[in-house]
DNA sequence: AATGTCATCAACCGCCTGTCG
DNA sequence: GCGACAGGCGGTTGATGACAT
């Protein structure tokens, strides 16, 4: 028995520093073989994922822009839920980050889309199909059925198609506008720091 | 000041895909 | 062709901080 038990959860910063510095030593590949040299007790997607996210020297830290916010949208339009696709053409930024702005503002649109048709409609008005009204959300399912039911669900033509019929779409000029409103003010103004981990590491891969 | 609620983000999980022997 | 393995991907969860009551 007596395997080394892994370790999860938050990363200190002296695991940070010695990931990145046997990243840079070894290069960003074989995650296991890094996993075990860099005597870490976490597994090899662990350390992948740590470096992808967070100890890139290419990452942008700081909040999504609004430009930034608007390209998401427009190639989550065009592609649905392939946040690595998307990811590729935002520099900077992550599939998780991406994954996480969409959610978060598809979310806030839809309650906000929620309160004012409560305040429009009646509560007396039916919706024969309420299950599928807020589909724009994440939260709502959008399980598909045994035929759909293949990684290409969000694959663009049908993914927007299912979206079409499920619900009220916005336009893309609705949600930029939109995006552009509320995030204006906040976001524009947080500098874009470089990951902190280069710090130490000057020279990184190249 | 204390408590509750919500938003955000880091990290994990499980499945899928590509590669290699 | 096939099985094993590593890496990649998308979905989900949990911790934390900010804000509201």
């Amino acid at each position: 028995m007596a395997q080394e038990e892994m370790r999860k959860g938050p990363w200190a910063e002296q695991e940070d520093l010695q990931l990145a510095f046997y990243v840079n030593l070894f290069g960003d590949r074989r995650w296991d073989f890094l996993a075990k040299v860099t005597g870490l007790r976490r597994t090899g997607k662990s350390c992948r994922l740590r470096w992808v996210n967070y100890l890139h020297p290419d990452l942008k830290l700081g909040k999504i822009t609004p430009q930034e916010g608007r390209l998401i949208l427009e190639l989550h339009s065009k592609w649905g839920n392939r946040w690595s696709r998307i990811a590729r053409e935002v520099p900077g930024r992550t599939d998780n980050e991406i994954k996480n702005y969409w959610r978060t503002h598809t979310r806030k649109k839809a309650q906000d889309e929620k309160k004012n048709m409560a305040s429009i409609i009646s509560p007396s008005s039916s919706f024969s199909n309420t299950s599928s009204f807020y589909s724009n959300s994440p939260d709502v399912d959008f399980t598909p059925s045994t035929e759909d039911n293949e990684r290409n669900i969000y694959d663009t033509g049908r993914f927007q198609k299912n979206v079409a019929e499920n619900m009220k779409v916005y336009s893309m000029d609705e949600i930029w506008k939109d995006i552009e409103l509320s995030e204006e003010n906040e976001t524009m103004c947080k500098p874009i720091m470089p990951s902190p981990i280069w710090d130490y590491f000057p020279n990184n891969l190249g």
